[in-house]
DNA sequence: CAAACTCGGATGAATGTTGTCCGAGTTTAA
DNA sequence: TTAAACTCGGACAACATTCATCCGAGTTTG
C-alpha cells in the first residue's frame, strides 16, 4: 500500500482542529515530510472532494465536509484509487482445457474469495471516520495535545 | 498486491486433483503463463513449506498436506510475505510538536484502524480452504471438469 | 554409469511508487 | 488599478518493486 495513505489521514485529522485553509507546506513542516510530495497527496484528497482547496495568499486546504462523515476509507480510495488490489486474468479461460465463456459469467471461486475478504476490509475502514481518530487522539493523550496543534496550524511559528 | 497470487492459488487447487508430482511446466501450459516465472511463485510456496519439490524425471510439485489444511491465507503469505501492507513510519514523534515516545509506546489511532482491517481481511482468507476452492469448482461447473484436468495434468497432450 | 529431466538461484527489462520542479491562478495590499 | 507575493496544479526525473528470463546444481532412471 502507499505510504501516502498515512500522511494523509494524519492531515485530514490535523484539518478537523481548524475551520481556516491551511497550506501544503505548513502540514509538511507540522509532520516533517516532503511538502512537494506531501501537495501530490492532497491533490489527490481534492480531486476526490474530501477538501476543497483555497488559492491566494491566504489559500491552503480545508475540509469539505464534517469529519464525521469523512471515513477512513473515504481517504484510502482518494489515495490508492478505487480499483481492487487482487486483479482476475480469468486464467481458467486460458490454456487447452479453457472453460468456455458461457460458465465464466459468474466470477470464479477464487476471484469470489479475494472479493470477500477485502470487503471485509473495506468495512472495517468505513466504520471509522476521522473524527473518531480525532476523539481517540484527544482521549489517549494529554489534553492539550490537539489545542497546540490547531494553534501551530493557525500560526506556525517553526 | 502481486499477479502472481492468482496462479499460486489456481496451482494449488489443480495439485489437489493428483497425487503425483507435477512439473512447474505442465502447470504454465495447463494455464498458458510463463512457465519461468511460474517457476518462482512455486519455489516461493515450497520455501514456505506448502508444496514439497521433487527433482529427478519424473518430479515436480506436491502438496505437503491435505487440502482442507491450507488456508487462501497461507498462500497469500507465502507469495507476498508475511509483512502487513501499512507500514506506519511514526510521523507524530517528527516535527516541531513531536509526541514524546513515552507516549507512543501503544500504536497510535491511525495504525490501529489499518491493523484492524487488515485482520479482518487476515480472517476472511483464513476461513477458506484449497479443499474449499476444489469443491465449489466441482458444484458449478460440469462434472467432467475436475477429472479432466487430473488425467491431463498426469498425461498433457498438448 | 551416463543421459535426460527436474528444481533453484542469479540476472535483466518493465511497471509503479517516491520525490522534485516550475508555471497558472488568486488574493491581498498599496 | 496595479503589482507583488503567495497558493495550488500538473508535468518531469530517480528509485524501488514487480515481472520475466536464463543457465547451472542435483536427482532419478534406464
Amino acid at each position: 500500500m502507499s505510504g501516502g495513505v498515512e500522511w494523509a489521514v494524519h492531515c485530514c485529522v490535523a484539518l478537523t482542529e481548524v475551520g481556516r485553509p491551511v497550506p501544503a507546506a505548513t502540514l509538511a513542516r507540522l509532520h516533517d515530510v516532503s511538502m512537494s510530495y506531501l501537495a501530490k497527496q492532497m491533490q489527490a484528497l481534492a480531486r476526490a472532494g474530501l477538501v476543497r482547496s483555497v488559492q491566494g495568499k491566504s489559500g491552503g486546504y480545508v475540509l469539505t465536509r464534517a469529519a464525521d462523515l469523512i471515513s477512513v476509507l473515504d481517504i484510502v480510495i482518494a489515495i490508492e484509487g478505487p480499483e481492487p488490489q487482487f486483479v482476475c486474468t480469468e486464467i481458467r479461460q486460458r490454456g487447452p482445457l479453457a472453460a468456455s465463456p458461457e460458465e465464466c459469467l459468474r466470477a470464479c471461486a477464487i476471484h469470489r474469495t479475494m472479493l470477500a475478504a477485502e470487503q471485509a476490509w473495506r468495512e472495517s475502514l468505513r466504520g471509522v471516520t476521522v473524527a473518531d481518530l480525532a476523539a481517540t487522539v484527544d482521549r489517549e493523550s494529554s489534553p492539550e495535545v490537539l489545542p497546540a496543534i490547531r494553534a501551530w496550524l493557525i500560526a506556525p511559528s517553526d
